[in-house]
DNA sequence: CTGAAAGCGCTTACAG
DNA sequence: CTGAAAGCGCTTACAG
């Protein structure tokens, strides 16, 4: 049906070799041999054969992302990174936004039929070790068939995959969130967690848990509320909470989506932010600034996390070191110094 | 490097030909030989080339998503339809995020070569017609190739083009827009525009100056600033008709986005929304519900608009009609009544 | 039910 | 500088 080489070549009157030389331009070809066929590729409209070309060279040039869902900010951000860097390799990058451990696992066998050269696997991760055994499996299946494998923001599956390593400092995030609560007096504090047995939702929940020991804050686990990280996530949580009755003066959200969600809930019961109920976030996506008040966050270093697990990717043979990137404490306009509970309540 | 059909057909002492039948299970085999086989398949984690399948059957079973920037919320939205109906089919996405032409053909040709079933292109274009020329172009070779084109919110490039097409009915959303402002009692309207010399700029701008003027209202052309449809562009945009000291009671936005961006300049300006200028923008990305106040928008059918592409893609041999999808106007907190200039001014 | 062989569209030594 | 031929990894008539 379309147009082959071999078509061009015979318009051109020339051997099927020579026209591939001139297509490749890496032979030496004389002039007027070049411009017939030139001319022929132009007039049939030619088009290689990309699939007949991976199978000589046993490899693609695809660079394919995995990520838990595209519509998500978060992932928008990683992507866009990963994309610019790519364009100016010109490599194709193929998304895969796989919402659960199936879709992920059936895309990742897409993208090794299609051997592609790279697998970029970014976000959070279930924590249970059949999922990790199967994952693993695949790393090394993409390894034997020459594929460069890229982990960002979620551990590897194992320590001796050959894998690199994208990943966020976000203990610091963390400290500075801690600081930034202890200095404005809070000490009942309520958290939005992601959903329970994800790499992500385990991380951040212990980064925050420490950083307030390190302020001596409690953090009383009758004031974590799991939740999908979502805009209705945060919502319902945080909606949880105030229907049980808890005290609180600040939250603090597994990311800024939560947080959205959070401070909806909070003005839909009557709370104001940040007089009543002081806010934070994480990731800093563009929400964040819009909302009112604007979101005091920590700003994840999301396309730059996307532009380096390519550069790592065609890094040379051997892995370097795991990139850690620094985040940034982004004070905003949605903490204020805690009210007494009274004060609160009599608001 | 990897794993070959040979490999596995060597291990399991039977033929090419019998392992090819096991793995695609559309022949007869023997039971012990088909164990024997799968076996094969397992010990060697065999995965089949996609490459060479594609040769066989001069198709590769992928879908190309063209679009202008998938982090923009819009085709976020878009591209989370066209995920989630291939996805039932198990078809790859190929997503090529391409901020100019240049980008955007060489995306369009890497499809080629990779010989995509399935060509999505969605969101604005240049209207230049060297621009639409070379597309055209290239929508021939797609078809020539066997591939299904498919525009999403844009023109076809050539009316003889065979290509499905998705389209939004956004001359109701801006009747309601009009009519909304009228009620208001609003007169003096501001517009920000798209970059000049794009379809959707010129269809949203049209289709909003139609509607006014069915309600008698007029658009002066100095109350109409142009900018990229971003939070930035909106900001800008929103900023210099402040400068210029320009009167208006209302400002529409080509976008929420850049809606969402004069929400911003007008609050930096000390001006009130919706007490001193009212705001409305169009799409009803998330959001427009989250800044305050809440966005008064028109909410475009958009993860819809991308399972309706793929779908029209399989659909029968021929192109049905252009499927048409309607809009709904989202009145939120946005809009009041006018006020007349010099209350504005003493505000 | 199984196997030998042709062929998909290209590239690349190998000869000339 | 140019061409004939082998081969990449698979599927599918064609025989048996």
């Amino acid at each position: 049906m379309a147009v082959t080489l071999a078509d061009v070549a015979a318009r051109a009157g020339v051997s099927l070799a020579t026209a591939s030389r001139v297509l490749n331009g890496n032979y030496p070809v004389a002039e007027a041999t070049r411009r017939k066929v030139e001319k022929a590729v132009r007039d049939l409209d030619y088009v290689v054969n990309a699939h007949a070309r991976a199978l000589l060279h046993a490899t693609s040039g695809m660079i394919g992302l995995v990520l838990n869902d595209i519509s998500d900010p978060f992932f928008a951000a990683i992507t866009r990174g990963v994309q610019s860097t790519a364009e100016t390799m010109r490599r194709l990058v193929v998304i895969c936004s796989s919402p659960d451990e199936q879709t992920e696992f059936a895309y990742i066998e897409m993208l090794r039929r299609h051997r592609a050269d790279v697998v970029i696997i970014a976000g959070s991760a279930p924590e249970d070790n059949a999922y990790r055994r199967a994952l693993a499996a695949h790393a090394r299946g993409l390894s034997g068939q020459g594929a460069r494998l890229v982990f960002c923001d979620r551990p590897t599956p194992h320590r001796s995959a050959r894998a690199g390593l994208v990943e966020f400092d976000d203990a610091s995030g963390y400290r500075a969130i801690a600081r930034h609560l202890r200095d404005h007096g809070h000490a009942q504090i309520a958290y939005l967690a992601g959903p329970p047995g994800w790499t992500t939702t385990t991380r951040r929940h212990d980064g925050l848990a420490a950083a307030l020991k390190e302020c001596s804050i409690p953090l009383d686990h009758r004031l974590v509320q799991h939740g999908e990280l979502s805009r209705q996530g945060g919502y319902d949580a945080t909606q949880r909470l105030i229907s049980a009755g808890e005290d609180f003066t600040a939250l603090c959200a597994a990311n800024d989506l939560m947080a959205v969600g959070a401070l909806a809930a909070l003005r839909d019961a009557g709370l104001r932010v940040p007089v009543d109920v002081s806010v934070i976030g994480f990731d800093d996506v563009p929400v964040a600034q819009d909302v009112t008040p604007a979101l005091t966050t920590v700003r994840l270093p999301l396309a730059e996390a996307g532009s380096r697990a390519v550069a790592l990717a065609f890094a040379g043979r051997d892995f370097a070191d795991p990139v850690r990137l620094s985040v940034r404490f982004v004070p905003r306009d949605s903490v204020a110094d805690a009210h007494p509970r009274t004060q609160r309540q009599t608001a």
